[in-house]
DNA sequence: TGCTGGATTCACT
DNA sequence: GTGAATCCAGCAC
């Protein structure tokens, strides 16, 4: 049970639906000839029409082109002049849909992550949350646009299976009344997982 | 050509 | 809990 997820996967129409399926599966990196991996524990989906939120809300610039390119790709974003962002792509060609991965639980490259950190010692705040998780594993904008399918990073499923109850989702308030845009932010995490944020 | 603010994190009060 | 650090894309002039 371990495979890379197909091109069929990023491809789907439905950006919820393809961050909710991401948790539990493995991300990997091979960065500088160092493999690192861990298990993706937090995902947040942005709509390319309609969110606000998202940075290619109809706005089609270098930056975000890859995010109007087929599923299946790296979107990383510098932000805060410090953090790297990493996105996953997702739709078909023409539709800025992406999942951004917000937190990993380690397994595998533990000493890269920690020495990458500059961490003396595992802790949770190694990898929950979307800066630290992409400064653990070691993904600079160098990854963008780079091939969800190729050596550099990739995502894996090893058959772990998140059942829906222990998917915690956090819409915002009155969501069954909301627009599109207020369901904002549609984050979704791996119930009583140490490496995500605590539930609010 | 210059200014503004951001999908955050960490240190300090 | 609050604020600073810090780079560049996007927009205004």
């Amino acid at each position: 049970m371990t495979k890379k997820l197909p091109h069929e996967f990023y491809t789907r129409t439905d950006v919820v639906q393809i961050s909710k399926d991401l948790l539990g599966k493995y991300l990997f990196t091979n960065v500088g000839g160092n493999l690192s991996a861990g298990i993706i524990v937090e995902t947040e989906a942005y709509c390319g029409r309609g969110d606000k939120a998202c940075h290619a809300n109809n706005k089609r610039t270098p930056r975000t082109e890859v995010m109007f390119a087929e599923g299946g790709k790296a979107y990383v974003y510098l932000c805060y002049g410090i953090h790297h962002l990493f996105n996953v792509v997702t739709n078909v060609e023409g539709m800025a849909d992406a999942v951004l991965v917000r937190a990993i639980e380690p397994v595998h490259g533990l000493d890269w992550m920690l020495l990458r950190r500059q961490y003396p010692q595992l802790k949770p705040a190694l990898t929950a949350g979307p800066g630290a998780m992409s400064a653990a594993l070691g993904i600079t904008t160098k990854l963008y646009g780079q091939d969800l399918l190729g050596d550099t990073i990739w995502i894996e499923d090893h058959g772990i299976i998140i059942p829906e109850k222990d998917i915690i989702a956090s819409p915002r308030v009155g969501v069954q009344y909301a627009k599109e845009d207020a369901l904002r932010p549609w984050r979704f995490r791996i119930r009583g997982n140490a490496y995500t944020s605590p539930a609010k």
